[in-house]
RNA sequence: GGUUCCGUCGUCUAGUGGUCCAGGACGUCUGGUUCUCAUCCAGAAAAUCGCGGGUUCGACUCCCGCCGGAAUCACCA
């Protein structure tokens, strides 16, 4: 198979959202599956749109989904710089060889005027097309041309409209008809140039084989092939990705809509695997029924033969989903140890005076029930501080409201004897299970009556898990005095 | 408005003329796992394959028309 050289171009207009990281995924999967190259090129040429860090911002989302570049800023590489900002030169150069073959002209048509072009012909009920009204300029010869441009005159591509035909990797065969193609803006009145005429110049010189970016390119597609043929130089393979829709009616996502950072997920708990996984599979599939994709396994199923035709709706729901099946398979298979680091930021402030190995237990039990990392937050509390007793909590409790605070009190007060008879050392899940068992035979109560009480008076908590764990976690002390305030309360509350 | 693209369960999708009265996943519902919540397991409901014609012995799959949705029509990308 060739060799696959691709790239993600954004602008540095913000960070990147759901919506548009897809254009990154796609690309990156290609191209190292064929052990191509990924270059990451910033698309900065519009001064007014550029927002003061969002490269960093990129270049963060990249790196945390595992996306590194082959080429491109901080790793630099044979085609820098890449920041267009920084190759003005170059694309003047380009844009004078098109002076030069007479497939350009220079145009210092103000904006009023063009304005009012548009305005006569809309009234004409005519489609506006600016190669209808090219000034006297477009004539000049081309030493002509060269000799008067000077930078601050923009450049017009002098189209050659004509049925245009091409294949597009998702969406197949395409055409359209020569109503479509125009003289478009080469170079600014700044001296920068357009992306349409930019994206072109650089994926030439950094052999850029194959383009993949959002279906909204299509209908610029034509006037690219021009180019392309203008130029004498080799189209790439088009890759066209459709949109991902807001969860709400059929429009493309976007920040209007709310979308969030990719790196929002991160601080919501969300895994870089999960993220990838879900990501690559909206619009995406192998044709088999497997869900769950390491990257490595996505670099070798990949195809952009398969890569969907129409929008996908983003379901955070499933996300989630995919997220909790992340979390139990990395703990599975790698251990607690290895997991922990990432449950750092997402501890309750009460966790903070314990130590990691304490933490690792308590995840050791929980970490089958997190949708979320940040669910930590919500669902380990208690084993960190003492909760705050509720006698209505436990007496209203659907297990426990048959039962008389007297009875509760004198099922604690057996409970606690019965713990207290296990020593510090042999105070573990397999004793406590036995011992719990024993209880249940000596009182005669039912699993759901008197571990209810264990389990709500030690957490009053929603949930927990299973009560042999959770104790043996908690450890005797915290376990016994913890039941004894429970006792006490009780008995205040009886008088 | 012109041009282009798209159209299978609520959502993501499988499906390239018969094996599809349409399969999987999320979500929903039910049941099981000594208490709870979750996991896990089992099961259920859920798509007249946008609509109408045609081709064919046979169409979700091919052709035509229509409808619906989207994108684009900048010295933005």
């Amino acid at each position: 198979m060739d060799k696959i050289i691709t790239r993600f171009a954004p602008s540095p207009t913000g960070y990147i959202h759901i919506g548009n990281v897809r254009s990154a995924i796609f690309p990156y999967l290609a191209a190292k599956q064929s052990s191509g190259k990924f270059i990451l090129r910033i698309e900065d040429t519009d001064r007014s749109r550029f927002v003061d860090g969002a490269t960093d911002l990129i270049m963060e989302t990249l790196r945390w989904l595992g996306l590194e570049w082959d080429e491109g800023p901080e790793i630099g590489g044979p085609n820098a710089p890449y920041f267009q900002s920084e190759r003005k030169e170059i694309y003047q150069d380009w844009a004078k060889k098109l002076l030069k073959s007479g497939r350009a002209y220079i145009d210092d048509t103000s904006s009023e005027t063009i304005d009012e072009y548009r305005k006569t012909d809309n009234a004409k009920k005519i489609p506006f097309l600016y190669r209808n009204h090219r000034p006297a300029s477009a004539d000049l010869s081309p030493e002509e041309s060269l000799k008067l441009w000077k930078e601050g005159t923009p450049i017009r591509f002098k189209s050659d409209p004509k049925p245009r035909s091409w294949k597009d990797e998702v969406m197949g065969d395409l055409s359209a008809g020569p109503e479509v193609q125009d003289d478009i803006i080469l170079i600014k009145k700044d001296g920068l140039p357009t992306y349409n005429f930019a994206h072109i110049v650089d994926d030439t010189l950094m052999n850029i084989n194959m383009v993949a970016r959002g279906v909204e390119y299509l209908s610029s597609t034509p006037n690219y092939l021009a180019l392309y043929e203008a130029l004498d130089v080799k189209k790439p393979l088009f890759v066209s990705l459709p949109h991902i829709l807001a969860p709400q009616g059929n429009k493309k996502l976007s920040k209007r809509d709310g979308a969030k950072s990719v790196t929002e997920y991160r601080a919501d708990g969300i895994l870089p695997e999960a993220m990838l996984n879900y990501l690559a599979c909206l619009g995406w599939n192998d044709g088999t029924e497997q869900e769950i994709y390491t990257k490595d396994e996505l670099i070798e199923r990949f195809s952009v033969s398969r890569i969907q035709n129409s929008g996908a709706r983003f379901d955070e729901t499933k996300l989630l989903w995919m997220n909790g099946q992340w979390i139990r398979k990395l703990v599975d298979e790698e251990g607690i140890d290895k997991f922990f680091p990432r449950t750092l930021d997402f501890w309750p402030d009460s966790a903070k005076s314990y130590d990691d190995d304490y933490k690792k237990r308590v995840l050791a039990i929980i970490y089958d029930r997190l949708k979320t990392l940040s669910d930590l937050r919500e669902m380990t509390d208690y084993f960190f501080t003492d909760p705050k007793i509720n006698v209505d909590l436990l007496t209203s409790n659907r297990f426990l409201k048959k039962l008389s605070e007297a009875e509760l009190e004198s099922l604690l007060e057996t409970t606690i004897s019965s713990l207290e008879t296990i020593s510090e050392d042999s105070w573990n899940e397999e004793t406590l299970k036995n011992t719990l068992n024993s209880l249940l035979e000596a009182t005669n109560k039912k699993p759901a009556e008197l571990f209810s009480l264990i389990r709500i008076s030690v957490s009053f908590a929603p949930f927990s898990p299973a009560l042999d764990l959770t104790l043996s976690v908690l450890g005797r002390t915290t376990t016994l005095s913890r039941l004894r305030a429970v006792k006490s309360a009780l008995l205040l509350d009886g008088e």
